[in-house]
RNA sequence: GGGCGAUUAGCUCAGUUGGCUAGAGCAUCUCGUUUACACCGAGAGGGUCGGGGGUUCGAGCCCCUCAUCGCCCA
């Protein structure tokens, strides 16, 4: 049963929170998102950043998705095979932290206690449930990904593609296992990366230690002083530096002081010289002190380090700063990464003295088991006891921190995997330079370049159950001759294959083999990579002694295999042949290095090819206080909540038009008044952001915040966080809502035909003009990432051409029986093509328009007539002729708008109602008559105001108000009416600011230089500038002699 | 310490290769319920373009410098 469509039906408000969900359906019934490859066509293809599994989506997760839906969207209408690839990153130590703590804080249960299997198991249900409520959010958003396709990075698809990476890299010899000092999370037990650590300033302590000198020769010092922040690190000291020229040292930063000072402000000279002062009595006082060590040093002088009773040598490197301290600093290389490089420089023991849960090991005698706090005041004491603790200052010191625990980091010497970095950023900064990968904003390449261009070593391994298991069984040898037989063995067992295993011997760090064997370290450890998952050589490897390596892989390692993984790499698969490398990259910029980097290499790696051609780098999302937001600071703003409030397409045009090429948006944020009756938005503050309950200051209602725990709290009503940045788009949805519902309205007879050019009126050349002007400049900004841009074309063209003008002025014509059809064709028309530029951008209220349009006008067309798509998603992108661009009349119609324009402010000025209809004369020339001609009689009903006559000779009526511009004077027959001081109070700012400006310009052109340096065009032109304000001046000054005589 | 960026109306932001009187939205004020829209319409007021110096006939834009803020790296 079909019913007749009723335009009246049509609600004067889009009621998004119906009609999202609805087409939303419709668009994946229509399987509008699913791409497969197709020869015909080109293909444009985006892989997501996939967001973590941790929780839910903030902010910057809608701007990051809205923008790459907008060109998702853009090139499917232009025609293009758009794949939008979807999915989820299995976050490793973010997501196993969180799940462990939930664990804790419900169950009290540490992973231990869970066991490795039990504990996956748990993660993977976390998973299931976040990435169902991550991808709602997306889909709420209107994002038009292709979820037949989505992958998670731990699934078996990327489990493939990541093992077949480590196999090849590890068989270059670009994988390796080797002792590095990492950041040591203890509370987590894992290596953090640096990016993963984050550095505070605290108030801290400066301890000054004295260790004694062992057999000091006569005029030697009997202690030598050093200081630390950490004391306990002590225990695991191995040696004490000195500088190895300390006179040369001090030299060197006097001249940088003094180069300093040159260059300094007045305000900081002061404090500099202090500092010369203060190195010239160092330099008195302790030189030859310091000296006298370093020949101590060089002598071979041995110290004894207190409470762990060992003796440490007294050494030069160039790490003892002469200018700070004592001089002289103590090394602790398997705690300290400066120390580290003393340490590998001088060949000197690296001592271990931490457990991995952060407690000292049996190296530290009487301290073991202590954790390292509490070996801090301990140590601190005992030496005091000894009369060794020289003193203690108090200072700021930088603690890294550990981001995903917020504990301490401990720099820990242990065996982890690494990528070798060398050959492969070299790789990656190559295709940079030469322009094959292309970012935008260009200055981001800087920081991408410098950050490849130190090429360390990335360390792969995680002390995680959660990610991918390192795919290598090892075993120790003690001997080379233990090794050999191995390797042997192991190539002789039945299912070993070169192809699928590749075995690496790693030599011990510890050369003297003497130590070695004291110690007990064997001289080899032999690795095997299995390629695939070869269960029977895995097994047949174990039945050798090998054991499988119990670290997973970093979470970026398999992100970066993204843009190949998730289309089915290695195996050689059509979507891969078809939609790699892909198009585009849309990203933050805070993983410019550790993601968008690395898959540029494991790109050029795996494939021989870039993993895209373009990458974009989209601003961050800041509060009114310029803060970032967080769910932690409480000024976090939800998605869904701004969707709930101004509908998912005001929220992706707010966040569109946010899109410049600046770092950060700010955007002020409020808390929403949940009383239904009130609404009111309350300005979010430092303060109230943290509160569990907040009151309304305009009902007095109280409502809860994402703080709320109490269960008197949490009865009250939530409170949503919202910004209202969003309203002024909510508002352009609503504009375009109602004019098309105005169309609609005044489409009752509508017969669709084509129309002949020569009916066109100057508004429908105008508005054709400024349809293809703007499609083309929406174009062009949408391919160049300029998102702003492109919705304040839109948003200018739509509100101020579109509906303040063009259907303005067809009100008169629909209403007129013959002009009325020619009229509902052109605005039929140009709807539709406003709504496919707008589509992009807005993808709900244009395709609900789409609907109705096709309800009432499917037939329509320009030149040629045909059926509309039935979904705008798969309509074509607006491309119109360039015919229709016309400058000329674009200038005719300007010339219209700004009579129009005067003629309100008159009317405004002179306080008329809007509906007292008045009468006007334009004195102009005959060319100027002719173009507003045509458009004559719309003056009527845009102004109530009749166009009485036009010409040179009009004769300016007896009483008017008069506007001078442009060569023209326009009267108004003000008989009868007249507000005489409004009038005069008018023509007087007027002829102030016209005499302002006539000075200016008589001065600039009276300016030889000006004349003469200038270029003609632009003399020209404030010449001819200059004449046109002399005339409105005469025209002014007449105007107000006659109110003078009057 | 190094790098990147910002500073324009009360607020949030535009401003092209230097060139007419520096723009928009919100907020404010005045007027208006006109048959699509009060989430609306018409109009108005509001700016030493962070400070100082320089280049230029001419600087919001280019150069130097200072200040404040933000981010990244050490």
């Amino acid at each position: 049963m079909t019913t007749t469509p009723d335009p009246q039906d049509i609600p004067s408000r889009f009621d998004f929170e119906t009609a999202q969900d609805k087409i939303y359906d419709a668009w994946q019934s229509g399987g509008w998102f699913h791409a497969e490859p197709d020869s015909k066509k080109k293909p444009y293809t985006i892989v997501i950043p996939p967001p973590n599994v941790t929780g839910a989506l903030h902010l910057g997760h809608a701007l990051n998705n809205t923008l790459q839906d907008v060109v998702i969207r853009m090139k499917r209408m232009q025609g293009f095979n758009a794949l939008w690839m979807p999915g989820t990153d299995h976050a490793g130590i973010a997501t196993q932290a969180r799940v462990e703590k939930r664990i804790k804080d419900l169950e009290g249960k540490s992973r231990h206690d869970l066991g490795r299997a039990e504990l996956v198991n748990r993660i993977w249900q976390w998973k299931e449930q976040y990435e169902e409520r991550i991808l709602g959010q997306l889909k709420k958003m209107g994002c038009s990904c292709d979820w037949e396709r989505t992958r998670f990075t731990l699934d078996d698809t990327c489990a493939r593609a990541v093992r077949k990476t480590f196999f090849d890299l590890f068989q270059k010899s670009l994988i390796y296992r080797g002792k590095r000092l990492v950041n040591w999370d203890t509370h987590l037990g894992t290596t953090v990366s640096d990016d993963e650590v984050e550095n505070k300033s605290i108030n801290g302590h400066f301890w000054h230690f004295m260790y004694p000198v062992i057999d000091p020769k006569p005029g030697e010092p009997h202690h030598v002083t050093v200081a630390t922040t950490r004391p306990e690190t002590m225990l695991g000291d191995t040696a004490v530096a000195v500088h190895p020229d300390p006179a040369a040292a001090l030299s060197k930063v006097e001249s940088e002081l003094k180069a300093k000072l040159k260059k300094a402000a007045d305000s900081e000279h002061a404090a500099i010289n202090d500092q010369i002062e203060a190195l010239a009595n160092r330099r008195k006082e302790m030189l030859s002190d310091l000296e006298l060590l370093r020949d101590m040093a060089n002598d071979g002088r041995m110290l004894k380090l207190p409470l762990a009773d060992r003796e440490i040598p007294l050494v030069t490197d160039v790490w003892a700063k002469p200018e700070l301290g004592s001089g002289c600093v103590k090394i602790t290389p398997a705690h300290d990464p400066n120390d580290y490089e003393v340490g590998k420089r001088a060949g000197l023991p690296m001592i271990n003295i931490m457990n991995a849960d952060g407690t000292l090991n049996a190296e530290t005698g009487s301290y073991v088991g202590l954790y390292m706090k509490q070996a801090r005041t301990k140590v601190v004491d005992d030496l005091e006891a000894l009369g060794l603790l020289k003193e203690v200052e108090d200072r700021a010191i930088e603690m890294p921190m550990s981001d995903r625990s917020g504990t301490p980091i401990e720099p820990y010497l242990t065996d982890q995997w690494f990528v070798k970095m060398d050959q492969l950023a070299q790789s990656a900064m190559d295709v940079v330079e030469s322009g094959e990968v292309k970012i935008t904003p260009e200055r981001y390449i800087k920081g991408y370049l410098s950050w490849l261009g130190e090429k360390r070593d990335w360390p792969i391994s995680r002390q995680l159950w959660w990610g991918h298991q390192i795919p290598v069984w090892s075993k120790a040898c003690p001997a080379q001759a233990d090794a050999d037989k191995l390797i042997a063995d192991i190539k002789a067992l039945k299912s070993f294959d070169e192809n699928l295993a590749s075995i690496q011997t790693e030599a011990s760090s510890e050369t003297d083999s003497e130590k070695r064997a004291q110690l007990g370290l064997p001289d080899f450890t032999l690795h095997v990579c299995v390629e695939d998952a070869s269960e029977a050589l895995e097994k047949e490897l174990e039945s050798l002694g090998l054991v499988r390596e119990e670290d997973v892989l970093d979470t970026w390692f398999s992100s970066a295999l993204w843009p190949f993984s998730t289309l089915g790499w290695p195996e050689k698969t059509k979507e891969l042949d078809y939609f790699y490398p892909t198009s585009a990259l849309i990203t933050s910029r805070d993983i410019i290095t550790l993601w968008v980097a690395r898959m540029v290499i494991m790109g050029l790696n795996n494939l021989g090819q870039v993993p895209f051609n373009s990458v974009f780098i989209h601003p961050k999302i800041l509060d009114g206080n310029g803060e970032t937001m967080s769910k932690s600071k409480g000024n976090g703003i939800d998605p869904l909540d701004v969707i709930d409030k101004f509908g998912a397409d005001a929220l992706r045009f707010g966040m569109a038009s946010l899109t410049t090429e600046t770092q950060d948006v700010r955007m002020p944020v409020q808390f929403e008044c949940p009383v239904e009756s009130c609404q009111a938005a309350i300005p979010q503050t430092v303060k109230n952001r943290v509160l569990p309950v907040v009151e309304c200051p305009k009902c007095k209602n109280k409502f809860r915040t994402q703080w709320a725990e109490s269960e008197d709290d949490l009865k009250l009503p939530r409170g949503p966080v919202i910004s209202e940045r969003f309203e002024v788009a909510r508002n352009f949805m609503n504009k375009l809502w109602n004019a098309s519902r105005f169309a609609m309205l005044n489409l009752e007879g509508y017969e669709a035909a084509p129309i002949k050019e020569p009916d066109l009126t100057v508004e429908d050349r105008w508005i054709l003009s400024r349809l293809y002007t703007v499609s083309q400049n929406v174009t062009e900004a949408l391919e160049g990432y300029r998102y702003a841009e492109a919705t304040r074309t839109l948003y200018n063209f739509a509100w101020d051409n579109f509906c303040s003008f063009f259907v303005e002025i067809l009100k008169d014509r629909l209403a007129d029986p013959d002009r009325r059809a020619h009229a509902q064709r052109i605005l039929v028309f140009a709807l539709d093509q406003l709504l496919r530029m707008l589509h992009p951008v807005t993808p709900f209220v244009t395709e609900a328009i789409w609907e109705q349009l096709n309800r009432f006008a499917a037939e329509r067309g320009l030149e040629k007539v045909s059926t509309a798509s039935e979904c705008l998603i798969g309509a074509s992108w607006a491309e119109l002729d360039s015919k229709w661009a016309n400058t000329e009349i674009e200038t005719q119609f300007a010339r219209f708008q700004s009579v129009l324009g005067s003629l309100r402010e008159i009317r405004s000025r002179q306080n008329l109602p809007p509906k007292k209809a008045i009468k006007f004369l334009i004195r102009c020339d005959e060319d100027y008559a002719a173009s507003i001609e045509p458009m004559g009689g719309y003056f009527n009903s845009m102004a109530a105001a009749e166009l009485v006559s036009m010409g040179a000779n009009v004769e300016a009526p007896e009483i008017n108000a008069l506007i001078a511009q442009d060569g023209i004077e326009i009267f108004v027959d003000l008989e009868g009416l007249i507000d005489v001081d409004a009038e005069v109070k008018r023509l007087e700012k007027e002829k102030k600011k016209l005499e302002g400006n006539i000075t200016g310009k008589e001065k600039k052109l009276s300016n030889e230089k000006f004349v003469g340096s200038a270029p003609a065009e632009i003399v020209q032109r404030e010449r001819d500038s200059l004449e046109q304000l002399k005339e409105q001046l005469v025209k002014v000054n007449a105007a107000l002699e006659k109110f003078a005589k009057a």
